[in-house]
DNA sequence: GATGAATGAGTATTCATTCAT
DNA sequence: TATGAATGAATACTCATTCAT
């Protein structure tokens, strides 16, 4: 999976490296990337070589919060794709299931959306391979009348955003991800007219 | 109300603060919050000193620009009310309008969501008044059938943000905030069952 | 000139610009490009901040203390050259003037020469103009007998860096550049043979 | 003395060292003195703690890179010294093997010259020996009328350094140190007048 | 009032040196 | 002993804010 390192770390090098990586994924979605390193450094109880070492750049290190969190999603679209269970459901449950997990993890959708994401080519490819294996996800949902046809993979996509931003709101009062699921709730087949039957 | 200015300001003054304003709302929302003030100074034509001026704090700022939007929010928000027009195509008229309007001004709802929001009293004040507004306009969306019932002025502000927030996703190919209407769909009455029944 | 600033700088400004140019020009001199901006900030009486506002880089810092010196030599060349004198005179005149002048900024001749002398266009123009008119000082030199013909332009310029670099050898003994003035003399004419003669 | 080593090292121990100890020349004559520690580590093939074991800080490196240096020239000289040969040709025969030498090591010489040359005690004794011995040859030449009288061992060091920063000037066109040997020239004896006779 | 130069605290990054494995 | 990870002081550069002109 990951070729960059030659041999193994030591223990206590990947222990650390651990650390940094959930120092920052913490830090990040709590106060964006504009968090200074060294406050990283401090939270993760290393000094500020250490997360240089492991990290060249504070960009390095930010694409890898971001890797991560693509690649767990990759994980679980896989999953759900592999279950045999009605489209509509797995399609809407890998939503929820996101939703879920995406508790702290919110604000770093955002900081992916909102900053010039500065992604590299590896990061570029994670992307790519997700996106092919959500569309999958999707096109089942939408061929089994489980979601309105007139949306595509990455319109979804932004609707995930979105449902995440509204979810984010209401720190309190939201209790899991109900707003999220109203949101979600525009997906479905609309009974008579094309989407914007509302306005 | 505001008792910072003794006596109206010069003409040039004046001139000089509403440039500073305009430019720095283009600046926030195009770039967020971390561009520099010099270059707010240099795109509006004047020196830093002048920013400091009239806005004493880059929060200051910041905060000015939430404030004329709200301002203008509320404008609209009243507009709607005033309107003796059906009570869905009202409501979802303001949303429409709205989203229209942020065109440009999108990347300025996030910063205000996004950042810690360090809102003074007086802009508090202005969102309280626009809540209250626009909850008016949502019940009477609710009362005529228009909106479903399970979601309270607070919910639909998140799935604004939500929508404006998805409809910047699409740079090129969402033509005229499509993905937005999409989002808003999720706020019509569920047919059958309470909210999040597609999961 | 110096076509950089559209207009004059403010009278205070200059004189800080002037202030960071004369320090730094010492201390380069001095201790080497490896000296701490800070430093220099600190020895011409300035914040750190201000160093950069009037040369973004320490590179080009460096490289404007390098052009100072240039333009200085440029004049000593002209000046030579128009003095209706004797070729062998003006030649080695302006070798001693050198000499003597380049009392502190000798060891900025090595600076120039060590460091990967990163360079600019401008830079590189005024050093192909000394070069040029340096290269007519010497030929008519070498056509009056004065000098030897087995050197060119470029050969003169690394034997001066040299005569500089032995006689900031010799801190105090060496009064009024003696010793540069004997490595001076390997510029003669040979009498008998050619270069290399004496091995 | 030499009290560090106790006892012999281990053949693998003598052999980085002496690996750690070429590199550091080569770095040191390519780079100059700012050439980081590590970077001389990865080139020699030890990890970085290896190099701190054999040499405590950055500057007895550098220094025993000296030193090494220093043995090299002394025993030329020695060699120079012991050759029944004409006194002249013994002289300028070991600046031209110096120069020849000097090949990868002339930045070495300028290190030397313009770092504030951090020597300790071990090194100054070996300067002087090398400086005595070197007088022998020089005085043995004057002696012989093949050297100018107006110069001092130590005028000639400085001429030996001028000479070799002379000859790297040109990079490609200098073949065989010719312009080292130019600047030689002006240690021959004056046909007519003294130094200097040239201005 | 307006200007833009000066300030200086703050930030990312480098690197000699130390130390756990 | 060797390794290379950790440390933290040092350094170039940024930028909000102040102040002289």
């Amino acid at each position: 999976m990951s070729d960059r390192q030659q041999r193994p770390l030591r223990a206590d090098a990947r222990r650390n490296r651990e650390r940094i990586l959930h120092t920052a994924r913490d830090a990040f979605a709590a106060e964006g990337i504009a968090v200074p390193l060294d406050e990283i450094a401090r939270r993760a109880g290393v000094g500020a070589g250490t997360v240089h070492r492991h990290f060249p750049t504070k960009e390095a290190l930010f694409e890898e919060v971001v890797r991560e969190h693509l690649e767990q999603l990759t994980r679980d679209v896989r999953a759900a794709l592999d279950v045999e269970a009605e489209a509509g459901a797995a399609f809407f449950g890998f939503l929820a299931r996101m939703t879920a997990e995406a508790d702290a993890k919110q604000d770093l959708a955002e900081a992916i959306t909102a900053a010039g994401s500065p992604v590299g080519a590896r990061t570029e490819e994670l992307a790519a391979e997700l996106r092919e294996l959500f569309g999958s996800l999707l096109l089942r949902a939408q061929q089994a009348g489980a979601v309105r046809d007139d949306v595509d993979a990455a319109d979804v996509q932004a609707v995930v955003v979105a449902a995440l931003t509204a979810g984010r709101r209401r720190d309190a009062g939201d209790r899991s991800g109900r707003l999220a699921r109203v949101v979600f709730d525009c997906l479905l087949p609309r009974p008579s007219g094309p989407a914007g039957s509302g306005a």
